[in-house]
DNA sequence: AACTAACGCAACCGCAGGGGC
DNA sequence: CGCCCCTGCGGTTGCGTTAGT
């Protein structure tokens, strides 16, 4: 049972979009707006079902798009992302004007994995295991398929902490300025010249609330940062006060006894 | 120059959540 | 309360391009 996928339906054009098509859906939403993808096709003349129709604009039509070019900064922010919020591409793009969910999640895949799993071998076995672990971890979370083959056959799953995965749009995600009071100083030298054990008490309290290695791996994803970064000439940046911010806040809530919970409020209070 | 493998990106697919009725 | 529709998200696929042989 259940609805015929709206992509399904015979004559839509599919594949590559052409120049014509870009148009007609540029020219009727700098008419309309956004919203209602599925009238907009027909309203715009367009055979494409909706969803094609506003993936076109979200990741490659919207006039506030950066395209290509990931900085170092960028480049910083998104491994660290990951590692706090794992594949939540949405939240990552959220907190990186300019960038869709699409784009990043296309960076990690083809660069930033491979560049930690390179980064994994050359450290050794433990950095390797601790790296395959989070990963699967991470896969179990977001790939319900996955879970369920998982359920069956493993008795004891390992479990993180794995906040809801929130809908965000673009507009709702700010990148919040200063005023933090949370406690930052354990990434008081920026990027390249923080204190080498800010991701390791991550690593510790994961461990206590979990019982397992699930986050392991943010040594590997520190080492890699620090690694690609240290030699660059490479000054603080709003980048780097925002990540100050956000993990100063993320070691208090998991300093304090309820973190669990807190966990949860502290990836909503990232789209506030 | 021709062929093949690897890579990168755009697009598609399936599913889940929210809201309206 | 339950159903249906719309929308958004994350995983995956397909294909064009580039690099290597």
């Amino acid at each position: 049972m259940g609805r015929a996928p709206c992509c399904s339906k015979v004559g839509l054009h599919r594949g590559p979009w052409t120049t014509r098509e870009d148009a007609l859906l540029v020219n009727y939403i700098q008419k309309h707006g956004e919203g209602h993808w599925r009238s907009l096709p027909n309203k715009a003349g367009l055979l494409r079902c909706g969803k094609s129709c506003r993936l076109r604009w979200l990741n490659y039509l919207r006039p506030d798009i950066k395209r290509g070019n990931i900085t170092p900064e960028e480049d910083d922010l998104i491994i660290r992302l990951h590692s706090l919020l794992g594949n939540r591409w949405s939240l990552i793009a959220g907190r990186l004007p300019g960038r869709t969910d699409n784009e990043i999640k296309n960076y990690w895949n083809s660069h930033l994995s491979k560049r930690l799993q390179a980064r994994s071998n050359k450290n050794g076995s433990k950095c390797m295991k601790e790296s395959a672990d989070r990963k699967r971890n991470v896969s179990n979370l977001n790939n319900k398929k996955k879970q369920k083959k998982d359920d069956e056959g493993t008795a004891t799953r390992t479990k993180i902490h794995a906040p809801k995965a929130i809908r965000v749009s673009p507009s709702s995600v700010n990148i919040r300025t200063h005023n933090s009071t949370a406690g930052s100083s354990s990434l008081a030298g920026g990027v390249g010249d923080h204190d080498d054990n800010w991701f390791m008490s991550d690593l510790e309290v994961d461990k206590n609330i979990n019982g397992d290695l699930a986050w392991a791996s943010n040594r590997c994803l520190d080492d890699l940062v620090h690694d690609d970064l240290s030699g660059q000439n490479y000054s603080p940046s709003n980048i780097d006060n925002m990540l100050e911010e956000m993990f100063g806040e993320y070691q208090q809530l998991l300093n304090s006894e309820n973190h669990a919970q807190l966990l949860d409020s502290f990836v909503d209070s990232l789209l506030a």
